[in-house]
Parts: structure tokens; C-alpha cells; sequence
RNA sequence: GUGAUUGUAGCUCAGCUGGUUAGAGCGCCGGAUUGUGGUUCCGGAGGUCGCCGGUUCGAAACCGGUCUUUCACCCCA
């Protein structure tokens, strides 16, 4: 047989698994800066938690897992004849695994809310799945760095999360990402202007291309969808949509003069941008982009991406925004909350694409026993005791050198993995210490071994 | 879900328009030489050419299906 992995998932070498770890690391660090707390969830939930939360496409990439025993007795001999999948499923399965870290951080909150205080500014780095067809930077299993806030409508977390974005791409050293930032109620607002509330995702899908295919061209398409000329001259400034942050505002500000919730939208925004702006970021660029709708449907205030620095083609590394309901599925309405996302398996591709990753450390003994001759183990493995317990990382090498080419193959062995210092030869409480980089070669003591190790 | 793309020794790949026992480098194992290493040399193990079926006198090479890889669309981290 020969092995394999299922597809959209990989194996991590230890180099690899350092690099994520000093991701994750830089990560956390900043995430416990800014005052978050860790928590952990199940890999999997009941399924009615999940579904319906991600919207129809959501729904058919949740993973869902069979039911113990008999499944199939339990389920609709009718539904069955008739191949009614997603019915079916439902009946023989009541299990998934977690498709993002907020649906479940939801319910922990519901189900735990006697025990948090309020605001709860939590954190968690999980694993999380997604039965997607692979490909660059998109994996069936993948990291997710999550970082929200339950119970405060304040504007500040929106300012916060955008530092803490800055911040966590800063100390990584990945500098010029842009964070684009939307607001649901502006979307909102701009269906109410273009008359159609379902329509707009049309709408944002067609000006989204605006700079690839222009203007004639997305009209046209706005048009086959069944948006009025009308309606189009409305909007009309989005279309030459460029300037600065507070231009676009005020342009947004004009054409939703009409709509309550659209000028609430602009608001809020404005709120963010010039807190921002007074603040100040590290390296990142902070951006408005009406296009930003993102197929989550649970966002109701701002919405968050962030996109790698120009030049890297990959999706977006992070995502996040405002949500005024998501607690109120599960039955506790009112409470506000916003948080932030970072994908760490595409973060590490953008930092691997572009050279950023210092050289890591490997854990590797810092001293070699070679192991040429049987008499002295014991002696030896005592040695490596006493280094052991003054902190130095040492091992033995396990097999028995008979012949020279075994011997070979041990400094071969301690010369593939950089260690440091061999000892070669054990006699009477001297040992013959080796260093591997300038050659010199000394008989010492146990104390001097430490003395010249450490 | 749609459209492409990939699949040959543990790894990286050769193998021309179908034709004899399928190759190389690296790695691995054994040995020689080097006083205790990164050199050089000799030898060896290891492949039902992703899988199933078809075309053909003959297929790793052609055709169909399937799985896998990678990529674009959709969507997303």
C-alpha cells in the first residue's frame, strides 16, 4: 500500500512546524497585548450549531460526520429511494467539524455567559476544515487565528482590531499589507439607493471588476442583472471611486444622503478612519473598499480583509468584522460582537514567498557520544545524565560502531545535523571532546565539558 | 460545482513520433582508501512506469474512466 494523506491536507517537517510556531507565537503575543484571552473549543459540533451560519454555500463545505452504528436504519426509506442528499445527511448525520471559530466561540459564549464577564475579549488558534476543492494557499485543513469581542458596541475595538492587525504583520516583518474595510450598513444603504435589496450582491460582484474590465462593461453586467439605469446613475461615484479614504467618504456620504442606515454606515467608518488616521500604523495601509461584502452573512457592522503586499498573488491573509446577532441564534439577543481572523497557512506561504522567515533553530543535541565501543556505555550514559540535568542537550548515538564505516557514518551522522561537540573516547573520567567547527580536539573533564559547552 | 493540469525507484527528474532485460543524480546499505567526519573509488538493494479498462503483434508512451497533484473560476483564511 502506499501512503498518502487526504486530499488539501500536509504533513509539516520540523522545520516547518518551527516556522508556524513562531507565527503562532508572534500571534498570540500580540493577541494577550492587547488584552485577549485564550479558549478552546471541540474539533467538532452538532451539526444544527453549524448549519445555515455560513449561507447555502457555507452550508455544502461543512464536513459532516456519519453517525455511529445503524445510520441508515434510522433514516427516510423514501428520502433514500428518491437520493435527496442534503436531506438524507441530515438524518444520518449530527456531527461536524468546525468550519470557523466564531459560530462555535458564539455558542461557548450563550452557554457559558454566566461564568464571563463582560465585555469577553477572547482568543483561540485551532484547526479548522473545509470540504473546498485545494488549491494555492487553500487547504480542506487549516489554522485560523481568531481574536473577538462579545459585548461592547464601542467603535474602539474596530480601531483596536486594526492596530492589532498592524501590529502582528509588523513584528512578522511582513510590511505594505492593505487592510480593506466596508461597512454592512453602507452596503445596505447602497441597495436601498439602487432600489433592490437582493440585488446587491450582483451589484458588488459586478463593480469588483470595475478595474479589470471597465466601466462600459460593468454597467452592462449590472444591467443583464436587472439593475435600472436609473439606479446606476445614482451610484454613479462609485464607479470613479479612487482618492484617499476621506474623499471616498464624502462621496459615500452624498449618494446615501437618502438613506438612514447608509449614512449610519458612513459614520462609523469615518469614526474608524479618523481615529486611525490620529494613531497612525507601523506598515500597514488601511483602505475603504464598498466591493468588500464577504460571504459571511452574519456581518452587520464593519467588515474586515487583508490583503497580502502587492506582488504576492494569494488570497486574502485575514478577515473579520461586526456581528449584532450571531449570539441571538442561540438564544441571547443583544449582544454585539466584532473580532478579527488571521489564516496562518497563508501567511506562512507569503512570508516563505517572500524570504521572511529568520533562520530557525532546530531542537538537535548540542553534544555527540559517539559509540565505539560497548565497555564504556555506562560511563557515558551517566555523562549525559550530569549534562542533562545542567541543561545541555546531549544524546548517545544508539548504535554500536563495528567496522569503519559505521564509525564514519556517526560523524557523518554529527555533521548532517550541526551538533556542535563530539565526544569520541572515554577513558578514566576523560573524555576526548571534539569541537565541530574549528577542529580543535581537548581531553577534559566532566566539569570542563560544561564549562566549554555551555 | 465548472474548466485545465500532473502522476516513472525514498527524493529530484530522463525516457525522441508506441518496439528487445525502464535509466541518471542524490539518498540508503555493504566495502576500499583517508589516523576521527564533510574527499575519491567499487559493489548492492529498491520500480506490477497512480489505478482499472480499451486500441495494438507489441504501450511507461495512444484512447476512455477513476483517484491524485497543481492552477483558474466560484467562494474563501
Amino acid at each position: 500500500m502506499k501512503p498518502s494523506i487526504p486530499k488539501g491536507t500536509r504533513d509539516f517537517s520540523p522545520t516547518e512546524v518551527a516556522n508556524r510556531t513562531y507565527i503562532m507565537n508572534t500571534i498570540k503575543t500580540a493577541f494577550e497585548t492587547f488584552g485577549f484571552q485564550p479558549i478552546e473549543t471541540p474539533s467538532f459540533e452538532n451539526s444544527s450549531t453549524l448549519m445555515g451560519k455560513y449561507g447555502e454555500e457555507g452550508d455544502r463545505l461543512i464536513f459532516k460526520i456519519l453517525n455511529s452504528g445503524d445510520f441508515l436504519k434510522k433514516a427516510d426509506e423514501k428520502l433514500l429511494s428518491e437520493k435527496e442528499s442534503i436531506k438524507v445527511t441530515s438524518q444520518i448525520s449530527e456531527k461536524a467539524l468546525r468550519y470557523d471559530l466564531t459560530v462555535p466561540f458564539a455558542r461557548y459564549v450563550v452557554q457559558h455567559q454566566n461564568e464571563i464577564t463582560f465585555p469577553f475579549k477572547r482568543y483561540q488558534i485551532q484547526p479548522v476544515w473545509r470540504a473546498d476543492r485545494p488549491q494555492k494557499g487553500r487547504f480542506r485543513e487549516f489554522y485560523q487565528c481568531d481574536a473577538d469581542v462579545v459585548g461592547s458596541q464601542s467603535l474602539w475595538q474596530e480601531v483596536e482590531f486594526i492596530q492589532l492587525y498592524d501590529t502582528v504583520f509588523s513584528k512578522l516583518g511582513l510590511e505594505n499589507t492593505t487592510i480593506k474595510i466596508n461597512n454592512r450598513k453602507i452596503l445596505s444603504g447602497i441597495a436601498e439607493v439602487i432600489g433592490a435589496q437582493e440585488k446587491l450582491i450582483d451589484f458588488t460582484v459586478a463593480l469588483d471588476k470595475l478595474d479589470k474590465i471597465g466601466q462600459e462593461k460593468v454597467e452592462a453586467e449590472m444591467l443583464s442583472k436587472g439593475i435600472t439605469e436609473e439606479a446606476i446613475q445614482k451610484v454613479q461615484p462609485l464607479f470613479s471611486f479612487e482618492g484617499s479614504n476621506l474623499d471616498k467618504l464624502t462621496s459615500l456620504e452624498k449618494m446615501l444622503s437618502t438613506s438612514e442606515e447608509g449614512k449610519n454606515g458612513v459614520e462609523e467608518l469615518r469614526f474608524v478612519i479618523n481615529s486611525i488616521t490620529e494613531l497612525g500604523l507601523q506598515s500597514a495601509n488601511l483602505e475603504v473598499d464598498v466591493t468588500l461584502a464577504r460571504g459571511l452573512n452574519y456581518y452587520t457592522g464593519a467588515i474586515f480583509e487583508v490583503a497580502a503586499p502587492k506582488g504576492v498573488k494569494m488570497g486574502s491573509i485575514g478577515g473579520g468584522g461586526r456581528y449584532d446577532d450571531l449570539t441571538g441564534i442561540f438564544g441571547m439577543p443583544d449582544v454585539s460582537g466584532v473580532g478579527i481572523s488571521f489564516g496562518l497557512d497563508r501567511i506562512y506561504l507569503v512570508l516563505e514567498e517572500l524570504k521572511l522567515f529568520q533562520s530557525v533553530d532546530l531542537p538537535k543535541p548540542k553534544v555527540l557520544f559517539l559509540n565505539f565501543d560497548a565497555e564504556t556505555d555506562i560511563v557515558k550514559m551517566k555523562a549525559i545524565t550530569t549534562l542533562r540535568n545542567a541543561g545541555i542537550k546531549c544524546e548517545m548515538y544508539p548504535d554500536l560502531a563495528i567496522s569503519n564505516n559505521q564509525q564514519k557514518k556517526q560523524w557523518k551522522y554529527a555533521t548532517n545535523r550541526e551538533i556542535e561537540f563530539v565526544v569520541s573516547k572515554v577513558e578514566k573520567e576523560r573524555y576526548l571532546l571534539k569541537n565541530m567547527q574549528n577542529f580543535e580536539q581537548t581531553e577534559c573533564s566532566l566539569a570542563e565539558i560544561i564549562e566549554k559547552v555551555k
